[in-house]
DNA sequence: TTGCAGAAGTGACTTCAATCACCGTTGTTG
DNA sequence: CAACAACGGTGATTGAAGTCACTTCTGCAA
């Protein structure tokens, strides 16, 4: 049986995870993930690098990753964070003018499945939902990223976190007794370039609601929302 | 004859100067400009209101239209600027999870095509390319919203109007003999609320181009860019 | 376990765009 | 064309986040 990208290799192929080709059959699934390419970073390794523009889909099989841009006076803005079944590329790809000055990174230790395009347009001639099912994620991905804008737009800080904050729990938190805990995976200072404000602000303004008892803070790397009413109420 | 949406209503249909229809034949074109529904609005009517999610496509087919959102603290953000040939509706549209909270208003006197989201989904099964056309129109939609992310998360408002007025010379800009001519249709306030600052800054920044020979104001809806390059180097 | 480097917290100071207030300009409409 | 409202320019003030400098904490490796 032929190596695939997943964790599991031998039982389940790494398309299986990946929403957008949930509607495929079996064997359609495996066929891709053998077309696939394979790649493991370790944490802190690039992904890739800003100018890069390979005409290549990659998708997240295990792991996490940040896609970011950097400003003009040197600063890095995290666009998006990316898990498992999410991917990246999609610029490059469908874009009808390419080559965007985005850098990717591990956040943790990564598996990514690559596809090159000439495969995806196969893929797509064979399955043409498939191509609904990308416009669809790309939508999402618009979505998002109109939502980052009004929050980079909003003037104050504190409502920025409590945002970040907000959108962090629905994505990454878990129901505990405690309240929700979220896990990070970023640092202070990656927080701070996601919302658009220094590393030292962060520090303050997590202070200040832990102050307020909205979170508690474990370490670095996890918070525990007590409250998200009382976070939601903050932000009126 | 049937009448279409189009200025020159007898000659062409309206489907006839949007990109994403730009493979189909005649008659398809003509089919679906028949399906689509005409309305007028002038200058500063609301197209879109905050809240509202119908299942429709927009097309711009005449004007110009502002795409915005309305941050926390009650400031408008505008996201897009569309002209003729370009759709909005797409979150709503092809999103898993819609409703979104997005305003759009005329900018001028604007003609806007309404397709249903049941005749968009009819078209693109008879016409699966469609679907490749909307995945590049909403995937070079999302890098211009990733560009804007980037701007707004430039600290120096002095950049971000370099980089605003740059935007504008490509995408709305003509050649003369004095420089690039852009016809604003923005107010100064709505130039400050694309960029994220405010009003003043605006009126004083444009004024210190003006004296550094940048720029040349005509009126308060004209620009003239003297010298491109100059601008260029001056955000390095 | 110690030692070290990188990350995070924190106080003091600074800065620059926001805010406020006001006046001048434009352009719309009866 | 007069009158008014909306828009734009500009000076003075201010306040909150950025910056700087330093300490403390954390996690990793020898």
């Amino acid at each position: 049986m032929k190596k695939t990208c997943c964790q599991h290799q031998f039982v389940t192929p790494c398309t299986k995870k990946v929403p957008i080709f949930h509607s495929l059959s079996e064997e359609e699934m495996q066929k891709i993930a053998d077309m696939a390419k394979h790649e493991s970073f370790q944490k802190g390794s690039p992904v890739v690098q800003e100018g890069d523009s390979s005409q290549t889909l990659f998708i997240v099989n295990k792991g996490r990753v940040k896609v970011s841009k950097t400003t003009v006076d040197g600063k890095e803005q995290i666009l998006h964070l990316l898990t498992c079944g999410e991917f990246f590329g999609e610029l490059n790809l469908f874009n009808g003018s390419p080559s965007q000055s985005i850098s990717v990174y591990a956040l943790e230790s990564t598996e990514i499945c690559l596809l090159r395009k000439q495969d995806i347009d196969q893929v797509m001639e064979e399955n043409p939902n498939i191509a609904f099912k990308l416009l669809e994620t790309v939508t999402n991905r618009l979505a998002h990223t109109e939502n980052l804008v009004q929050n980079l737009a909003t003037k104050d800080p504190e409502v920025r976190l409590v945002h970040m904050i907000l959108e962090f729990s629905e994505k990454f938190g878990t129901e505990t007794e405690k309240g929700i805990e979220i896990d990070l995976t970023l640092s202070r200072e990656e927080i701070a370039n996601y919302i658009g404000v220094t590393r030292e602000t962060i520090s303050r303004k997590l202070s200040k609601f832990e102050d307020l008892n909205f979170i508690t803070a474990i370490g670095n790397k996890q918070l525990i929302v007590k409250d998200i009413d009382l976070l939601e109420e903050y932000v009126i």
